[in-house]
DNA sequence: TTTTCATATGTTAAAAAATTCATATGAAAA
DNA sequence: TTTTCATATGAATTTTTTAACATATGAAAA
């Protein structure tokens, strides 16, 4: 079974384990929003807001544009967010189901 | 803008996050596993393998049962491996579009 | 009921990621 | 062309994950 494909996988699964980015994703979602803003909305220190979303552009999730002094963030691809949908939805049915403890 | 539900969906990234367990999942997709068959098909220690496993299967991603003297795994809920197809997916487009760098 | 064997668990060491604070950059505004 | 201001970067620290090795468990087989 060749499985190589997951590498990859599990490097995008990384960006979307942290609860700060995916915050930013999904404020992002229907506007672009400059990093102070972004530090507001999320309540973090500039610094911390500029490391994320470097990581984040790094790896092609978002991208900037300049406004005056401001550096505005957008999302590169939207079609991440359905990623990020499905695992909301995945874990709403296992709150739900309460499977197995509890 | 409430984006609680977040924090969960940050949690399942987290273990999809992972190589080897994408592997074990993906393993599974059609057949239910031990862990002395998994340890060789991955290639890694039975310890490892056990950790592993027992980290999915606290968050409901596997569910066990016991075969003679052979615990098998099998995937708890499928649809996990949707997530890890649209991740696939969107991997296979950044590196085909070659967006920004390279 | 003793032994065996597959699996689980505990623990520690190593690696990776996140956080924080200080400072650098560099384009825009003056 | 100097200053200002938003953002980026660097570096040290802390926290979280991963990995590895040793050992415990416990059901099944003898």
């Amino acid at each position: 079974m060749n499985t190589n494909y997951l590498k990859e996988a599990s490097q995008i699964f990384k960006l979307l384990s942290n609860e700060i980015r995916l915050k930013m994703l999904v404020n992002l979602e229907d506007k672009d929003i400059n990093v102070n803003e972004l530090s507001k909305i999320l309540n973090l220190e500039q610094s911390a807001v500029s490391h994320q979303l470097s990581i984040l552009k790094q790896h092609q999730l978002v991208d900037t544009n300049r406004v005056g002094k401001s550096i505005y963030y957008r999302l590169d691809d939207p079609h991440i967010l359905d990623i990020v949908n499905e695992a909301v939805q995945h874990s709403s049915h296992v709150i739900r189901g309460k499977k197995h403890g509890e």
